[in-house]
Parts: C-alpha cells; structure tokens; sequence
RNA sequence: GGGGGGUUAGCUCAGCGGUAGAGCGCCUGCUUUACAUGCAGGUGGUCGGGGGUUCGAUCCCCUCACCCCCUACCA
C-alpha cells in the first residue's frame, strides 16, 4: 500500500494535538528539521523549472526590524508557494557590508570606548569591524530563522567575500576599460562629519528657513558698484568672479569690468553667463565661488576661473579664508555677515526658504566640495536598462513604479563611486612612484607603464552600492563561468522596498544587461514601507516593532500573517499591534479546528476518492468553496496580492470552515444523523479540507501548518514539500453554493427574529419555507435540506408550505429569494416594534427609488439584463417585505 | 520647479461603474460538549468639497482643499 494511502494509526498518541497552543513548543523543532534535511535547498533535476529569489543584503549594521521582516516574510511566502507548486526554488540569502553605514556604527562604538579609528589605524579598525560583522550576520541570520525564513544557508553571501570582491574589482577594470569610469576633480557631496564624498542619492533636501543677503562688491567706475544675493555668504571668500547675463540691459554696465571682493580685496572679473544667470532671480548678478557650488564650478570651467577652496573637508575654513581660517563654517557665516555689516557692505537680508541638502547616514549639512573623485559615466549603462523596461524585459509591481523609473533613469547623472573610507572594496588604481595610474584586476607588482616599484593603491573604497549592483550574479561565482550562475541566473523575482529602487533595482538592471547581457530579474515586487499605527517607526515615538519581541508574544506565524495582510499596493504597510493579536487568534483558530477534526477523523477509515462517494450538499458546497480559495489563493500570490491571499485563505478557514460546514455536520461526525457510510463521507470531507487548508496556509503559516500535519497525516515534516492546492479537482458546485448560502441566510434571519422578538436563543421557532417564492427553484432546493435548517436554526417546526395569511400567526418576509413565514410563542416587545418601524422606515425610502428606477426606459434598455433583473427582484421583495410588515404593525 | 501617492465605519486599511467591506474597537445576548484567543446578533459611513460624463459614480473626467513621498544645480 503506498505510503499516502496507508489508514492512520488511531493508537499513536503523537496524534493528539495537546490542548493549548503554545507556538514556541515547535517552532524551533520544525525550522531545525526542515534545514537538516535540506528542504531549502533546490531540489529536483537539473534543467527542471526553477524559481529563484535573491535577498536584497540587509546591511551589518545591526539587527532586522519589522520592515526587514515583512520583506523576507513576503520572500518567503513566494519561496514555500513555488517550492510546493513544485518548482526548483532557490533563495540566496546573505548580508551587505554597507561600507558608511557600517563604519560610523563602528566609530560611535569606539568613541564610547573612548577611541578613534585613526588612533587606531586602518588595519586594526577594519579588523574590529569583522568582528562587529560576524556578530550582526548572526544576528540577522538567527532572526530570519526565527521568522521560519527558508533561503538555502549553505549559499550564504557577503558583499565582502572573496568571490564577490573580485567580482567587484573584475567590474571595475572592465568599464574603466571601456572608458566608462573616469577620475577627476569635480565638485561633490561632501559630509564633512563622515569625511567622505557621497552621491546624489546620498543626500537627502530638506526645506529650511534661510536668509537671502545681499552684498554690495565694489566696481571700478561704477558707483553703485555690484550687489550680488547669496544665502552662503561664508562663500564668498572663495569667490573668483561675477556672472550677469549677457542679455540683461540691468546688468549691461557692469559688462567687462572688475569687482573687488570684499573683506579679502581680491579683484575678480565679471563674466557673462546665459546658463548659470537668471536674470529674473535677486539682482541679476551671481557670484561665482567655483569651489563650493556645482553650478559655479561649471561656470569656472566655462570662463577658465580659478577655484579657490575656503572650507576644508572637516567643515571647517582653510588658510584661504584668511582672517576666518579655521572658524566652523556655520559660525564663519555669522562672523562674514557681521564684518560686512561692519563695512556697510550688507545691503539686506530677506527671510528665503531653501532645499538643504543632508548627508543621508549622519545628517550634517552637505558641503559642495571640489575633490578628486572615480565616477561612472552613466547614460551609457542606462540607456539599455530604460529599453528592458520598456519592453516588459523587466516587470514591476506594482506597475505605477515603471514611471518613476524612466522619470530617473532619463534624467540620470553620472555616478561618484569613491569613497574616503576605510570598510568596503579597496579602488583597485595603483599609482607608481612616476605618477602613472594603473587600473587592474591583480595588484600589479611594478609599474606596466615604466617599470617602477612600489606602487600606490589608491587609499579610497567604492561605494556600497557599486558592489550592490552585482549580487544578482555576484553571488553565483561570476565572473566565473559557475555551476550555479549556469543554472540558476536570471533570477526570476526581486522583493524589496521601494526606497531603494534607484540606489539599488536601476542600478543591479543597468550592471546586469551590461556584464551579463541579460536582466538580472523579470519581476520586481516593490512594496512599501512599514509604519506602525499611520506612522513611521522611530525609536523616539517608541513605536519601533521588534520582530524578535513580537514572535516571542505572538508566535512567528501570527507575527507573518499579520504582515502579509498587511500588504498592500499603496507606499505604506500599517502594522499594528491589534492586527498581530487578531492574527495570533486565527491560529489559535486552525489549531483548535485541527484539535476537533483529529477527534473525528483520527482513525477513520480511509474514504478514497471522494468524487466516488455521495455527498451531502454541505459536503458539495464545502468542497465547492475550498476550490474556491484554492483558486483565489494562487490568483492573489501571483499577483504579489499578499493581503488578498491572506483574507482568502482566513475567510475560508474560519467563516466557511469552521463557521459553515464544522456546525452542519457535526450532528453526522457525532452519529446523531444520517449512517455510516454519510459519516465517513464527512470525516472525508473534514480531512480534505482541513489538509488543503493547511497546504494552502503553509506558505503564510509554516511553523503551525507543519505541526498539524503531522498529526494528521502521521507524516512528519513534509507539508513543506507537499503539492500546493490549486482547486482544480476538487468539483465546483454552484447549486450546492446557492442552497448553502441561503440555509445560512435564512438560519441568520431566524437569529434574528428571536432577537427582534426578545425570545431566548433557543425559544421554539416555527418556520414556514414558502414553494410559491420569488425563487421556486432554490425554495425547493431547501426541502433536502430541511435537517440542516432545523439543526442550524434550532427549530422546533419546518413545513415548505406558505405560511398563514395571518400576520398573528406568523411574520413573513423574503430571504434570499425564498419566501418564509416565521413564529415563536413570544409576543411582540415594544423593542421589536420599534425595530419594524425603523425597517418600514427604510423600506418607504428605498422602494420608490427602485421604482423610479425600473420607471426609467433609459435605464430599462441600456443597462445590463442582468442588472435590470435584479432591480426588479429586490423591488419585488421590498414590496412583499414591506406589506408584511405593515400588516404586522397592524 | 517637475513627478507620484493619499483623503472610505471610532482606529488601521481593502474595494474602485451597478443598493458600501475586513480586522480591531464598541454594544447586546450566550457554560450551543473544538475554540470565551470563542459563539450568535448588533451599532457605526452625505466613500475630503464642488462641478461634469453616464440610465447609474465611492469608483471615470475637471476643479478646489488638506496631507505624504520622490526628484531637482535656481544664486
């Protein structure tokens, strides 16, 4: 007898599921068993289809937080889903180095201890900062662990590792080849706290309330002389010339002559420039500080003007500044303005609102500095990543993205790579003793140029995200002509957060087409940002979501279906606490479900097919909705709907499951009803669907689903390698839907009606069923049905016959198409009258509006049949609704 | 300056051309033998304001208001 097949061992013990559900009792368990036997890893042939995710790194900075943890919950949904849907899944996981964000955790580390990196030496610190590194991958390594995560740990990367620096240096060589890197002295992003250049994404605007001074210059034979407006006076000491328009008459005097800088009495030449002047701004003269504005700097270059550097890269004035060497140039500003005043050259200072620019990872103000810096040139690698995209090479979800992909991708600037730091991918450029730069994959050992020895590396490392943009294939060997990049590059799905779509996605899709030749993903799922209640998380609102806290008070499958329902298409992912409670309830649900079900179907004999069998219309409608969820599950999954997915899967579980079919067969589990052979059907039916919705679950919910499978499969780990239900097979049945439904509908009326009544729950209900209903057809359905009503509803008499006439004798109304007379030995409370009157109320103001309605040919003719019809069904109720009201109201 | 998103029940959010939904909260019942982390029922919404298109709009178009985000070299 093959293994799936075999009758469970009523005598196993194992079986019992123990009464409360306490998920920290097998969560470790299953996480270590599904790892020892290498569930994560890719199974099947070679060639066989595969599906295979890369993890965008989290950096070593530190632990995950809950936006960490809702993307690798979504990762890991996809994962389990196509592993079961038989797919050869792989997902490598790993960490990035983050070469700024890692080094200035480090340094506050150190100050704390009371040291200083560069007390300490470059090989001492990045020595310290393995250390720290090592600490944090466990530390993130054992968090996803925790979450139930399933990427394959034997494929473990670090942007730093050997195979993926030398991929790193390998790309670097190559584009400078290729002339696409280039060096130079260009004005940057400076922090001059981090001391480090940074890139345009690096630096962050805000808008600040600044002033707008405006300087008179002197110049010879003008009196007035020149009045220029800045918001960075402190500038001005490195300022080498004036710009006016040279179409503005305002300015046209001033054209040829020189000024004198004031405070320094440098003379400086007025140039005439259309791009850099707007002749409608402040005066319609710029002072030119080439140095210290990326826009001067072009000028400089323009008009051939000297850049005079006045702050240094601390932040702090150069020996340029003269009298301010050295001042801070935040107090240089006030110490500039004060001595212009002095020298009655301030003219006036309005109150002007302004973008700041700040360094992403510190927050200090970014200085405009003229450095020597490695750059990408850009446009080149773009161009070919805007066209996958534009052809459906590359896919984002949701797709509003792609917009705000070519709306950077087309305005894109070149890339500064170098970095003034000392963790991260040392510039493989050497420079000999006779000043000739070498760019090469090995360290060169003499100079190739002259001969010369020993050559210099140069001190600066490469931005984090240069080594980024590789992991796609970085992490397979490549260069390398590996087995695993043969096999598994292209990857097929990229999830990560939308915040890093330019810093990493544009980035990773223009280095894959260009070193690979083809796009490193087709799919990328953006997904937004965790918020905690409608706000961010921060650790000063003290509304920060530990995952760790929150897995241990909730359980980690409560902790990822709170995050998958969360999910959303919108830019935001709300996580609330009430949300992880509600989840944790839910499990508590399934496994209580389970605990019933082993009751009744532990031991049972096996019932086959059940398509074979004769099935009760609760067991045709239970299974029709399992096909149902089965079908929604996997529509919402592929569609990245994990929210949807979820509420599927729930609403099933509990509202149809539970709810519906668990309370309809329950008098036939319990033999009070119906034979044997109906019993074993349901015990069927119970099993069926208990099993697919474990299946259909355990991709949201691995740890819980596992647990129960076990016990009711005797079969121990295996759900992860399970087939995923798609709902073909199991036989829909919509009439089955429909008298189900309406049982349901009719038993809330009957609630109801006891309510309205004020009767006790269980006082002794008539209910007349009328043949002669708006519906005849579903009216008939319901007579097979008669014991499910009488159990449900808890009635004491059922006739499918009309009810009296005599609104005394009963009270009438239509359910769901089907007419019905209703009675209980309670007499009317005053409660109840007000209550009809509320709904006679209602009825007055809807009536005439379906009327109106069904009055207007326009509507009539152009509307859909179908719609037509139900108007004219639901007025038709309405109308029955309300003179049976009326006449009870007497 | 450009671009994008949002405004739906007390809260957090789905929905998006045919009579408004979920979870949580709140109210009322309930020892209905899987589950009080439950069961049953209920309360609660001029779907931001104003126009338009349509037989019909929360959903499409225009406009206004208020939020948010991204991007940008305007001194």
């Amino acid at each position: 007898m093959p293994e799936n097949l075999s009758p469970v061992e009523p005598e196993d013990s194992a079986r019992k599921l123990p009464k409360t559900f306490d998920p920290a009792s097998f969560e470790g368990r299953w996480y270590s068993l599904w790892e020892s036997e290498g569930r994560f890893q890719p199974n099947g042939p070679d060639g066989s289809p595969r599906f295979v995710m890369v993890i965008p790194p989290p950096n070593v900075t530190g632990k995950l937080h809950i936006g960490h943890a809702y993307g690798r919950t979504v990762e890991d949904i996809l994962a389990r889903w196509k592993r079961m849907l038989g797919l050869r899944v792989l997902w490598v996981p790993g960490t990035d180095h983050a070469g700024i964000a890692t080094q200035m955790v480090m340094e506050r580390q150190l100050a704390k201890q009371g040291l200083d990196r560069r007390t300490m030496g470059r090989e001492k610190f990045i020595d310290r900062v393995w250390d720290w590194k090592r600490e944090a991958k466990d530390t993130i390594q054992s968090q996803m662990r925790k979450l139930g995560c399933s990427p394959d740990w034997t494929r473990e990367r670090f942007t730093l590792d050997p195979d993926l620096s030398r991929a790193v240096r390998h790309t670097f060589v190559r584009l400078y080849e290729e002339g696409l890197i280039y060096r130079g002295r260009y004005v940057v992003n400076w922090c001059p706290r981090c001391e480090t250049a940074v890139s345009d994404l690096e630096v962050v605007h805000r808008e600040a309330e600044g002033s707008l001074y405006k300087i008179r210059y002197d110049v010879a034979g003008i009196p007035s002389g020149a009045v220029v407006a800045t918001t960075r006076p402190e500038t001005m000491l490195g300022d080498t010339a004036l710009a006016i328009h040279p179409d503005d008459p305002k300015t046209a005097k001033l054209r040829g002559r020189t000024a004198t800088l004031p405070l320094v009495g440098r003379e400086i030449p007025i140039v005439e420039d259309a791009i850099l002047v707007d002749r409608e701004f402040g005066t319609g003269i710029v002072k030119v500080t080439p140095a210290h504005d990326a826009n001067d700097f072009a000028v400089g270059q323009r008009h051939d003007l000297p850049a005079i550097v006045v702050i240094g890269p601390d932040g702090k004035m150069t020996a340029e500044a003269g009298e301010f060497a050295d001042l801070d140039r935040f107090e240089a500003r006030k110490r500039v303005v004060a001595r212009l005043t002095e020298e009655n050259r301030l003219v006036g200072t309005e109150a002007h609102r302004m973008s700041v620019g700040h360094c992403q990872r510190c927050d200090t103000v970014v200085e405009p500095y003229l450095s020597e810096q490695w750059f990408v040139k850009i446009q080149p690698l773009a161009d070919p990543a805007i066209r996958a995209v534009e052809d459906g090479t590359v896919r984002f979800v949701p797709e509003s993205w792609t917009k705000t992909y070519f709306e950077w991708m087309k305005n894109i600037h070149d890339w500064c790579i170098s970095r003034q730091l000392w963790w991260g991918h040392r510039i493989p450029a050497f420079t000999c003793p006779n000043g000739h730069l070498t760019v090469s994959e090995t360290d060169p050992p003499e100079c190739p140029a002259c001969g010369a020895s020993p050559l210099v590396q140069d001190p600066d490392v490469l931005d984090t995200w240069f080594s980024s943009q590789l992991w796609p294939f970085s992490v397979f060997g490549w260069p390398e002509k590996t087995k695993d990049f043969e096999q598994f590059y292209p990857t097929d799905v990229l999830v990560t957060g939308y915040d890093i779509l330019f810093f990493w996605v544009a980035r990773m899709i223009m280095a894959g087409l260009h070193f690979t030749g083809v796009a490193p993903f087709s799919t990328v799922h953006l997904h937004g940002l965790v918020r905690i209640g409608g706000e961010k998380m921060s650790k000063t609102k003290g509304n920060v979501i530990d995952p760790l806290e929150a897995i241990a008070e909730f359980g980690a499958d409560a902790v990822r279906f709170t995050l998958a329902s969360a999910a959303s298409s919108g830019a935001t992912v709300s996580v609330e606490r009430g949300r992880m409670s509600g989840s944790r309830n839910f499990a508590t649900k399934v496994w209580n479900l389970a605990g019933f079900a082993l009751g009744h179907i532990d031991g049972s004999p096996e019932v086959g097919d059940l398509a074979s069998r004769e099935l009760s219309v609760p067991d045709r409608w239970i299974l029709s909705r399992l096909s149902g969820a089965a079908r929604a599950v996997n529509r919402h999954l592929s569609e990245f709907r994990f929210d949807e997915a979820a509420g599927a899967i729930y609403s099933f579980v509990w509202h149809e499951l539970c709810d519906g079919y668990v309370e309809m067969v329950k008098p036939v589990l319990a033999g009070r009803e119906g034979d044997d052979a109906a019993r074993d059907t349901a015990r069927g039916v119970l099993r069926r669907c208990l099993e697919d919705s474990l299946a259909l679950l355990h991709p949201i919910m691995p740890f819980i689903t596992e647990e129960i499978w076990e016990k009711t499969t005797g079969r121990r780990g295996t759900l992860i390698a399970s087939p995923f239900p798609t709902g073909e097979g199991i036989p829909v049945d919509a009439d089955s839907e429909k008298t189900v439904e309406a049982v349901r509908e009719i038993v809330t009326r009957v609630r109801n009606f006891r309510t309205e009544r004020g009767a006790a729950p269980n006082a002794p209900v008539s209910l007349w069923i009328a043949p002669d209903s708006p519906d005849r057809e579903l009216a008939a359905s319901l007579e097979p049905v008669s014991g499910l009503l009488r159990h449900l509803a808890r009635l004491e008499d059922l006739r499918f016959e009309a009810p009296p006439a005599d609104p005394a004798a009963a009270t009438r109304d239509v359910v769901a198409g089907v007419a019905v007379g209703l009675r209980v030995a309670v007499a009317a409370s005053t409660e109840a009258g007000e209550k009809m009157d509320r709904e006679l109320a209602a009825l007055d103001e809807e009536i005439p509006g379906l009327r109106a309605k069904l009055n207007n040919p326009a509507y009539v003719e152009k509307a859909p049949p179908a719609v037509v019809e139900k108007t004219r069904r639901r007025l038709l109720e309405l109308e029955k609704r309300r003179s049976d009201l009326s006449a009870g109201r007497r």
